[in-house]
RNA sequence: GUCCCCAUCGUCUAGAGGCCUAGGACAUCGCCCUUUCACGGCGAGAACAGGGGUUCGAAUCCCCUUGGGGACGCCA
């Protein structure tokens, strides 16, 4: 038996708690019973996979004791594959599908596609949109292939509805029908590999017996069983895990709650806490205990044992659960040497060392000034806030728009972070230093600290967002009629054009 | 809009037709321990979404409704 997990890498290069969650129950599957848990890291998408993404989460899986097998080399080191290195070896299945007859050549643009999603949606039907859909006439298809226009690989799907059912480990047969189905891109118009050619493709060469994978997915399933026949290949067995969840109950994301690892790495829990926890999520054990080891986990794991509803990652218990292992498991001696690998070693010390320097006189000024790099959540209240120069209403702006604009920064250090906030202070036209003063009170917990923009770096996406958040909520936090208005006006800032069009 | 998945305390869950007056844990509240706070101990409140079946018997099986989530990309 084979297993795999498949990490797509953050454009961040936050590893996601999420993954690692697909990937205990893997690993736990797999190591049951004997077989091999391997390691694809999934990027066909250019813009996400760099070196540092991907090491980022090999770093953070291994940080929480999953250890993968070494798999067949299947484009590069432990799976993960460089697309401009590899996706030749992808163009040679793409090439056996049209032969075949099993894929075609699409030359219609993206307007005509959307025309078309629109037009069937507008029908009251599926919005798949099907092989004979994207027929062209003989005569512009010679046009376009004259043209040299660029186009992808879709495959062939039934035309006609019917059933199509999937069989999954925990769900039984799942009564999925083929007019859902849509003629799947497979390869794309600079000659990638979608993830579903690639997910198929990898797998048969990784010998993969047994797909783990969340629930996302199942609506492509049948797209994948089709490729899995299409090659004559014997296809996996399928497993969907339910969808970890924000507290609001919809899928988990950073703009609700903190999904990095690496956030709660820096907040200080024990791996092997937070490994557990995860375990506790859509898992018991048969004596449902709370508290286990990996090792215990796997010893008694047993797929059947997931409960299929959605579990809410509540921090709550997750902290009771991290102090329940810094009590039982650690001694001082222990305690002293965690304490000390966190956030004492002499490499974040050489981190913060040069912002403080200046500002010490004597060491004892040491821990004041970068105490709050080590708070997990600062002590601060509306009072914090009183006496800058900016009014209560533009405090909350200025916090509300800086969060949602950090949202969506790609590269998460000093110089991005001060550009992106400098947009919205110019738009918003408040001088640097009034801007900054709030956040400087929401990151630092004080106006007097050291640059704030590299102190959001140290402390990372998460733990900025975080403390963000929690400074909305301490000045009486942003209300539904309130955050409509203030997009609008956020929006204005950002692309100030479109709304003068308008 | 179309399709799929799911449904036990606020949250994580136990529950495989009778052991269910539905158990445990987090959180909440109360009491005890304690110079304080934590830890720990004891206790309280808190759930089978609704309606129909099947059955001697339903949290458990079936159907409908409702609710929640997901998918519908040259993202994964």
């Amino acid at each position: 038996m084979t297993v795999r997990t498949r990490v797509a890498p953050s454009p961040t290069g936050d590893p996601h708690v999420g993954t690692a969650f697909i990937a205990l129950f893997n690993y736990c599957f797999a190591r049951q019973h004997g077989g091999q848990f391997l390691l694809r890291i999934e990027d066909t998408d250019q813009v996400r996979s760099t070196p540092e993404s991907e090491q980022a989460i090999l770093d953070s899986l291994r940080w929480l004791g999953l250890e993968w097998d070494e798999g067949p080399d299947v484009g590069g080191p432990h799976g993960p594959y460089r697309q401009s290195e590899r996706s030749d070896i992808y163009r040679g299945y793409v090439e056996e599908l049209l032969v075949k007859g099993h894929a075609f050549k699409c030359y219609r643009t993206s307007e005509e596609l959307d025309a078309l999603r629109i037009a069937r949606q507008e029908a009251g039907t599926s919005t798949a949109i099907k092989p004979s859909d994207l027929k062209l006439d003989a005569e512009e298809l010679a046009k376009r292939e004259a043209a040299g226009a660029p186009y992808v690989v879709r495959m062939n799907v039934p035309e006609e509805a019917g059933p199509c059912p999937v069989d999954d480990m925990l769900r039984g047969e799942i009564n999925l029908d083929w007019s859902q189905v849509d003629a799947q891109v497979l390869m794309k118009s600079d000659g990638m590999p979608t993830y579903h050619l690639a997910n198929v493709v990898d797998d048969h060469l990784m010998g993969i017996t047994h797909v783990i994978r969340g629930e996302e997915w199942i609506n492509s399933a049948p797209k994948h069983i089709l490729l899995y026949q299409y090659f004559g290949w014997e296809k996996p067995v399928f497993c969907h895990l339910p969808l970890l969840r924000n507290p609001d109950k919809s899928k988990l994301s950073k703009r609700k709650n903190p999904t990095s690892i690496l956030y709660y790495k820096r907040m200080g829990f024990m791996p092997e806490a937070l490994l557990n926890y995860l375990g506790r999520m859509g898992w018991s054990m048969p004596d449902e205990r709370e508290k286990f080891t990996l090792k215990e986990m796997q010893e008694n794991f047993d797929i059947n044992r997931v409960s299929l509803g959605g579990p809410i990652f509540d921090l709550e218990k997750l902290n009771w659960l991290n102090g329940l292992w810094i009590r039982e498991n650690l001694d001082t001696q222990a305690l002293a040497t965690r304490l000390h690998d966190w956030a004492l070693n002499s490499q974040n010390l050489l981190a913060v060392l040069p912002h403080v320097q200046k500002r010490m006189n004597t060491f004892s000024d040491f821990m004041p000034l970068v105490g709050f790099m080590l708070a997990g959540q600062l002590p601060i209240t509306p009072a914090s806030f009183e006496g800058l120069k900016v009014d209560e209403e533009a405090r909350l702006k200025i916090l509300q728009f800086s969060q949602w604009q950090l949202d969506n920064l790609r590269r998460w250090e000093h110089e991005a972070i001060f550009n992106s906030l400098k947009v919205v202070a110019d738009g918003m036209g408040i001088k640097m230093k009034d801007f900054f003063a709030p956040i400087f009170v929401a990151v630092s917990g004080t106006t007097s600290s050291f640059s704030v923009t590299d102190a959001m770096e140290l402390l990372g996406s998460d733990m900025t967002r975080t403390r963000l958040r929690h400074a909305i909520e301490v000045l009486g936090g942003v209300g539904k009629k309130v955050a409509k208005r203030f997009e609008k006006e956020y929006a204005d800032i950002i692309n100030p054009s479109a709304s003068a069009e308008e």
